[in-house]
RNA sequence: GGGUCGCUAGCUCAGCGGUAGAGCACUCGGCUUUUAACCGAUUGGUCUUGGGUUCGAAUCCCAGGCGACCCA
């Protein structure tokens, strides 16, 4: 194995070499399993007292990844790093002479690699510089790696390789493991915090005839037995509530949903949603329930509700702040659109304070969601509830209980971000079916976007719904926010990507 | 969809018309208290792809690929 250059295809050869020696010695590079007594993590904490240069003889089983080596004649330091932390191995030559014969300290420093997976047996101590360590008496090769880790120092930065290599990413970016330790913490608190209300989640299909439930445009897929084509559905809301329909009272799911559009910071094609539905209850108890559910992912994970968000100092202490959409925009641009009547007026005024992208607008409603979607959302960076949306980008929410035109819906949003969605449902079989009709001409008319018009879930409400409360949060934004992550692509371990191979290799 | 920027060694980056560079990693030698260990010696490249301009292209031009950011 001498004069072995260092391109990668070098580097790998020379471990593969390293791999049949120590096949060759008896040590299966690729071991079956390993008795562990301690995780880094619990070791440092048991062994937390003790001072620097102090050893005890307690016999601990370590095992983990070697994420750096320093080698000196007859001494080795390995920091050791596992699921809970890192730990630092103390190889002295004689200790290991003793406990595995004279060229173990000699295989240890040219048989390993930084990458390579150990394990290791040995007693406790200090070392005078202050850090734990276990003196090794034996250790074994668990996984031999092939492939040289990035530079220790500077770590693996380039954002394309991280996505596309996230186990990479994973292995030397502790703070992307702690990222994803915290989604997982945030499901979880949610699930559990529905649960113990009374929430019972339920799976509802993916693969759909139609999908309907959000303006969004569907991924087409095909059933090759039933001969048809299916859709993957963009939202879970039309089959939660066949459930309410159904009986059940409290229900939820908390799952993929897939939307065939653009891709960015904020959207991936497929991402988590969590819908809920409560019978006998309006879109005023949602609001306190989406209260309930963030501070108690925030909780969960920051263990406070005063936190920053990319710079921004967030307060997420209920009550949050409601406003309606006529009051924001009146508030931020000065026009009040419950004295407009006129869809001419309607699209001056909002063009004089520079709103753009008004020509498919066809209604005042759809005017002034633009309104405000460019002149207040981005202004609401404390958690914020718009409430009572117009009725025609409303489809599936009832009627306001006393301003016409509207419907009892609100968006929450906090960093200028939709963070949920949510109506008193509408219970009405007739009122939808012709919200439905309506947005079926208007997909008819070239609106790839706009509702489907699904005939069993109208079929369902004839039999009869409860008044309902509906609420949608999307699970990767509310994780982006309290992990700190500016783009979604953080909060995704495998984002979409186009394969480097794609297109047009000449 | 439009604009801007990026792609050079395993990783992080220089080089911007005249023989392809550094640090770390790798390999070899030395070293029993390191933690970006240190010292010494090597080694490592289809400069994203394809065209073009030029005596000469990583560098300039055109087109493609992939990505990032901004805008729609």
């Amino acid at each position: 194995m001498a004069d072995v250059g260092a391109t990668g295809a070098e580097i790998r050869a020379t471990r593969i070499e390293k791999a049949k020696t120590l096949q060759a010695q008896g040590m299966n590079p690729y071991a079956y399993r390993w008795e562990r007594t301690h995780t880094a993590a619990v070791l440092q904490e048991k062994y937390a007292h003790l001072a620097a240069g102090e050893a005890v003889g307690d016999r601990v089983s370590v095992a983990g990844r070697i994420m750096a080596r320093r080698v000196f004649g007859k001494l080795a330091f390995f920091t050791l790093q596992d699921d809970s932390g890192t730990i630092q191995l103390y190889l002295d030559k004689q200790t290991i002479s003793q406990g595995m014969g004279e060229a173990a300290f000699a295989d240890l420093k040219h048989l390993t690699d930084v990458g390579d997976i150990l394990g290791a047996v040995g007693t406790l101590k200090r070392t005078e510089k202050g850090e734990l360590s276990v003196v090794v008496e034996s250790y074994t090769m668990l996984t031999k790696s092939l492939l040289p880790l990035p530079d220790k120092w500077h770590g693996l930065t380039d954002v394309e390789k991280r996505y596309r290599q996230r186990y990479v990413d994973l292995i030397v970016n502790p703070h992307v493991r702690d990222t994803f330790r915290k989604r997982a913490l945030i499901t979880a608190a949610i699930r559990r915090y529905l649960n113990e209300q009374g929430f019972i989640e339920i799976e509802t299909p993916v693969l759909q005839a139609e999908a309907g439930g959000a303006e969004a445009r569907p991924f087409i897929t095909y059933h090759n037995t039933l001969e048809m084509q299916l859709y993957l559905r963009i939202a879970t809301e039309l089959h939660l509530k066949r459930l309410i329909v159904g009986g059940f009272e409290k229900v939820y799911e908390l799952g993929r949903i897939f939307r065939n559009e653009g891709i960015s910071t904020k959207h991936n094609p497929e991402f988590t949603s969590i819908e809920i539905y409560q019978a006998y209850a309006d879109y005023n108890d949602m609001m306190t329930l989406t209260e309930a559910i963030i501070t108690t992912a925030a909780m969960e994970v920051l263990g406070t509700l005063k936190m920053t968000y990319q710079g921004e100092t967030i307060d997420l202490t209920p009550p949050w702040r409601r406003v309606t959409m006529h009051d924001g925009v009146l508030e931020a641009t000065g026009i009040d659109f419950r004295q407009l009547s006129d869809l001419a007026a309607a699209k001056t005024a909002a063009q004089k304070v520079g709103v753009k992208d008004l020509d498919t607008c066809d209604t005042i409603g759809r005017v002034l969601n633009e309104v405000f979607e460019q002149t207040v959302e981005p202004t609401l960076i404390q958690p914020t509830f718009v409430l009572d949306y117009p009725v025609e980008i409303s489809p599936l929410a009832k009627p306001h209980r006393s301003q016409p035109g509207l419907v009892e819906r609100f968006e929450l949003f906090i960093v200028g971000r939709e963070h949920a969605n949510s109506f008193s449902e509408l219970t009405d079989p007739l009122d939808q079916r012709q919200r439905l009709e309506e947005q079926a001409r208007r997909k008819a008319a070239g609106d790839l976007e706009a509702h489907s018009v699904d005939e069993d879930f109208l079929t369902a409400l004839e039999h009869g719904m409860p008044p309902t409360g509906g609420l949608g949060i999307g699970i990767d934004r509310l994780v982006m926010l309290l992990t700190d992550s500016p783009s979604i692509r953080d909060v995704i371990a495998f984002p979409l990507l186009r394969p480097e191979s794609a297109g047009g290799q000449v």
